[in-house]
DNA sequence: AAATACATTGCAAGCGCTTACATTTTGCGA
DNA sequence: TCGCAAAATGTAAGCGCTTGCAATGTATTT
């Protein structure tokens, strides 16, 4: 938004066209005369004109803006993700704006309006249980809105995630299967936060239907961060029986429990098995590895855009899509020491 | 953009007052009588009234927007700054558009020019030397610009930064007291990024200047990734005489490296002694911890922020600020093994 | 009570762009 | 050469907002 900036009126003298004409060679080349577009497109680069926003966003009603609010930009869990997404967009010459919500649904509301405010065309978020408030807004602006990060079978929303739920309960039967009866997890706070309650809810559900005692199971949620997960490690460690395995409903947390772990003496997975959830990328570089739930980020992020564009351009046109993941095994995880 | 978002009209009509009022009590309400501001605060409200960016950004010539362009969003390096500059900047109701161009010159002037197209009031850029091309189009549009990450005594140019010549020789030199004499430096790839040439150029000058003769040193430039890490240690392990210190260009690179060396068998230090760059929060959590050169990233975000919106809105107004770095001591650099 | 200043509000002209519609030019068959 | 359809271009009406200026209402002063 520069005063000096030359605008269509500009070029048009400096091409001997009317604006229109300009108009038209930028958004509909061909209905305009080779020789014209020529002349046009010379007066173009000679001014450095480039079409100002705010007229073209007010006249189209259109900006070609996404927006996109994810939990938080500290930490890697959604960088990958939303690399993905903006490449996807970008190839569409959409752009991208990004909020973030710190975890906060208040916050989350916000920046959702903020980005609407701005005149994004759509919106991708993260999650799907949020304030009615936020919902009722959404609801009113008809903005086309796709949720990733999870999924549910649910005719009015869009989905490109995955469950949750059951990946929680491939984990801990896979924990269960090595020989643990004696577990711990920590959590992410459910609160506001349906992954992690869906996680652990999968988690809980499978512990259960192998007969294991729920009452038996420390559950902990915390925040995710290495400080949080350490803190846990040590209110887990003192109890008794001590846990032999502890499942983790985020990579993060995962990897502050083995440092933690590690540097109080235990060795991971010989006194204590860990899991992840997420296979951020510290998952394979952190000893020992990190077994963990992988979540398809790129893909999701690739797919969302589309399905959102999709959605934007036709609406009702975009579909809900559910991603599988899969574990992955490094050492991390191994048999209980009797 | 919503075909049925209400606009000041509707608000106006709902309010029974004039359009120009509702714009007023939205922008400068102390120019509204009480009353009428709770009567029109209510329509907003009742409407869920949002301002149209484009209507505004057409009448202001604003966007109150401002854009960045960082190298990647995949890894850590720059999600902390980025985050804190974004905070510093929503507190003035400053929106954020985040490009990232993949260490790509080229990619970084097309996301420069998309930004900017989309109304961007000034831009935070990382580094400074990029092609004459785009120094040009930002000369000719005259956008208030600031450089992070680097610094450089130059009155033209806004730098929120710290010098990476001379970290790079502080490190050099901590790894030479330590009494290396046999090194290796892996650096990112220079060309083209003004950070990883300043800290490779501050590692010679101070290696040289210790006696050590340069030609011994092994200088490798990669892409900053674990893989294209772990593969330029296996060049150096082959060496012989074998180093007994590595530098690297950044964390991502020393992680990279020591994970290398202790999945091939190595002990870090005892073996081999790596050092980093950046003090991502990686460098806390590997085994050993990464000695590094810590980067205050935050403090950088935010005061970029200050002077970059200081520069917007009294261009001549903002300042450069240089920063200093200091050396964070993990496990990662001992003594060479006689 | 009249005069004055000041606080509120309304009016209306754009900001730069797109697009339906009107007008002009061109190409081509008869 | 003329006539007509199609192609190329121009005209002008907004899109939703801000803001200088004018008009109105209210409080204060003399």
């Amino acid at each position: 938004m520069n005063g000096n900036a030359p605008t269509l009126d500009d070029v048009a003298r400096a091409a001997g066209v009317s604006a229109a004409t300009i108009s038209r060679c930028i958004n509909s080349p061909d209905r305009v005369a080779e020789s014209t577009r020529r002349r046009v497109q010379d007066a173009i680069d000679r001014l450095g004109y480039t079409p100002n926003f705010g007229g073209r966003a007010l006249a189209t009603r259109r900006t070609n803006i996404v927006g996109a609010v994810i939990p938080s930009m500290a930490n890697a869990i959604f960088a990958e993700g939303i690399q993905a997404f903006q490449e996807e967009l970008s190839r569409e010459k959409v752009t991208l704006l990004i909020g973030s919500s710190n975890y906060d649904p208040d916050y989350e509301f916000e920046q959702i309006q903020t980005l609407i405010s701005h005149g994004a065309d759509g919106l991708l978020l993260v999650g799907s249980n949020r304030p009615d408030r936020t919902q009722r807004f959404l609801d009113a602006r008809r903005i086309p809105t796709l949720n990733v990060w999870c999924f549910q079978p649910d005719p009015d929303q869009l989905f490109v995630g995955f469950d949750n739920s059951r990946a929680g309960a491939d984990i801990a039967r896979l924990v269960i299967e090595y020989g643990h009866r004696n577990l711990a997890i920590v959590s992410g706070i459910c609160e506001g936060n349906d992954r992690a309650a869906d996680r652990l809810a999968g988690m809980k559900q499978a512990i259960g239907a192998e007969g294991i005692d729920l009452k038996q199971v420390t559950v902990l949620q915390t925040k995710y961060s290495f400080e949080h997960a350490a803190r846990a490690f040590d209110t887990i460690i003192a109890q008794s029986p001590r846990p032999t395995a502890i499942l983790a409903g985020n990579d993060v947390l995962a990897v502050g429990l083995i440092e933690r772990a590690r540097s109080l003496g235990f060795s991971v997975p010989g006194d204590l098995s860990v899991t992840g959830f997420d296979d951020i990328s510290v998952a394979q570089f952190v000893e020992p590895g990190l077994t963990t739930v992988r979540v398809p980020q790129v893909q999701m992020g690739q797919r969302a855009a589309e399905e959102l564009l999709a959605e934007i351009r036709h609406p009702g046109s975009g579909k809900s899509v559910e991603m599988l993941t899969h574990i992955i095994r490094r050492g991390s995880l191994g048999p209980p020491t009797a």
